[in-house]
DNA sequence: TTGAAAGCGATACCAG
DNA sequence: CTGGTATCGCTTTCAA
């Protein structure tokens, strides 16, 4: 069996509290005895069990990342950011994937919730009301003891949550279509159930009307290679000259496609993608796309999650205290991240 | 804050023990206590803390994932396959990320061990050594209360593991190679650290000199697209007019960097991946590779570490309980799963 | 069928 | 600086 506190106090012909101290305020024992400690708990192979410091800290060390794919490879970007710095914090994380199933979401985040200080939740599928009943739940947003929530990839009160400026991509990859020549742009859709979704086509609405171009909405599919491919020859029989898909994985599902009937790419349609996953650049033609700041996204995530924390641990005493309500006390609640719209070939100038 | 146990006996006017009882084994108490626990658990949300019952019953219904690379298509797929197989078991999913670093593996395994019943270890990067130190330190293969290990993508005893048919997969690749007339063909090696790289080295190497072939060995490479974009010059500059890469995204990097050298695919050289990540099929030439049964792996895997789990809790009353070491009374510890050589337009005819 | 009490492993508090 | 003791939330004897 793994060695317990005990074992180590034991060995060291100290009580508990002694180990305990000597392994987490050092300072605060004598060399020796602490020596002693070490020594036994070196030799035992001691590592504290968390559960049951968790039990009593009210800190479990844990942070809850729930997505909704893993097989999307923007997800993995996020999740590896959140690995890291949440590491840096010393926090570990329970990783979830919900299968795309709002049912799973929330009842994975229950289950969970006792386990983890905090959630960092990827484009939950939930519906707001649903998320807010799970805050309340948790208390993730109210009174001391709870389980703090921050939405990535989504906007919704009273979370506090990172999002990309999806509109400023559209803008953007509309401004490039619009300089080609095009007048027509399709929009594959993705998950109704996705906020980015609903936030990329707000965008590209706004974008298309104020560029004056035509805007022609393809049903919505589920966000993946198959899905784009589902749709391309729907695509390809409208009058548009250029395709904004969903994220790249739908782009990518459409080049397929088109490629397989020899629609030409970008000669009779361009593509462009959103999300600058890994493998765009590697297609033929390499895809145009809105990159995401993945990386920052889950930095900040992980920022935010871990004032949350800390606030909680040291309700009152915040090191600076500053009077409230005097200027703006509180952090952002809400961080936007930067889009990029990364040209490549998939894009070309509109067929006159 | 959430409801505890107290809370919910509070409301419903019994003790804690009937709330445990009328929760675990409704059976066990009157249909009106029963009913009032129930419905006092309903209106309070309480859900049991898992980490509190692990404390007591040892089990913690978590299992622990370390991989290398999540930004590598294959882990994912793997990682989703142990979800969905784990869930349905009831268990809950730790994952972790070491980025290759073998240091990282090691602490975060001990960080974990606690909190999960088992590990599945993916394409662990650390030496044999290591490795099993690590598991006498969990008391993975030993007496009674432990933490047992089960290795994916690698074997090292004295571990369960589940890898896949590599000498078979590169006996079919070097048949489809032969069969196109090719005679001296590349290995793009993967990391040193991984057995996987070694394993397909070994098979390489045995059906290349089985079907009389020169095999020309480039050097370690990351396991990356950067990783094949390296190397692929070098690969160009020998005299194969073929290439087997460690794995998918290495011949991605190949494929890429051939491209933007004008080095015809197939016509030149051809190219044969590993792994059969999903965006294989995508690229151009669509790249031929040996499909591993990812989602078989994750199966088996969870399967394999379930059993043990299960032995772990009753380890007399065997269900069916066979005499010892009458027959072959154990379950087999190494499981393989076949590959599949998908074939694909990057390998063509070698040029005469 | 139910409740009281012990205890899992660790930390925190309070005496000494 | 150190040790005893209560406690976290839950399950599990053991009696009643």
């Amino acid at each position: 069996m793994a060695a317990t506190i005990k074992d180590v106090a034991r060995l060291a012909g100290v009580s508990q509290s002694s180990v305990c101290r000597a392994l987490a305020r050092p300072e605060q024992v004598r060399p020796d005895t602490r020596e002693r400690v070490e020594r036994a708990a070196r030799d035992l192979g001691y590592y504290p069990n968390r559960a049951a410091r968790g039990l009593i800290t009210g800190r479990t060390c844990n942070i809850g990342v729930v997505l909704p794919d893993l097989a999307n490879p923007f997800f993995p970007s996020v999740v590896k950011s959140i690995q890291t710095h949440a590491r840096r914090s010393d926090y570990a994380v329970f990783l979830s994937d919900t299968d795309e199933d709002p049912a799973v979401e929330a009842s994975l985040i229950r289950a969970l919730a006792k386990q983890v200080d905090g959630f960092l939740l990827c484009s939950p599928r939930a519906s707001d009301e649903e998320l807010r009943a799970l805050g309340d739940e948790l208390g993730a947003t109210s009174g001391e003891p709870r389980t703090p929530i921050v939405v990535l990839n989504r906007r919704v009160s009273p979370f506090p949550s990172v999002t990309a400026d999806s509109a400023d991509g559209m803008r953007q990859a509309i401004g490039h279509l619009h300089a080609l020549g095009h007048r027509r742009v399709a929009y594959v859709a993705g998950p109704r159930a996705s906020w980015s979704n609903r936030d990329r086509l707000r965008g590209l609405r706004s974008a298309t009307a104020s560029y004056d171009m035509e805007l022609i909405e393809a049903g919505n599919v589920a966000p993946t290679v198959d899905g784009g491919a589902a749709v391309a020859d729907l695509v390809a029989a409208s009058p548009a000259t250029a395709v904004i898909a969903y994220n790249d994985l739908v782009a990518l599902g459409l080049l397929h496609r088109f490629r397989a009937r020899d629609i030409g790419v970008p000669g009779r349609i361009s593509v462009v993608g959103f999300d600058d996953i890994l493998l765009s650049g590697l297609v033929v033609p390499p895809l145009t796309t809105v990159a995401i700041a993945k990386e920052e996204i889950g930095r900040r995530g992980v920022e935010l999650l871990i004032d949350l924390l800390d606030d909680r641990r040291n309700p009152n005493k915040r090191e600076n205290p500053r009077p409230r309500n005097e200027r703006d006390d509180r952090r952002p609640l809400h961080r936007r991240t930067a889009t990029q719209l990364i040209v490549r070939e998939s894009t070309g100038p509109a067929r006159s």
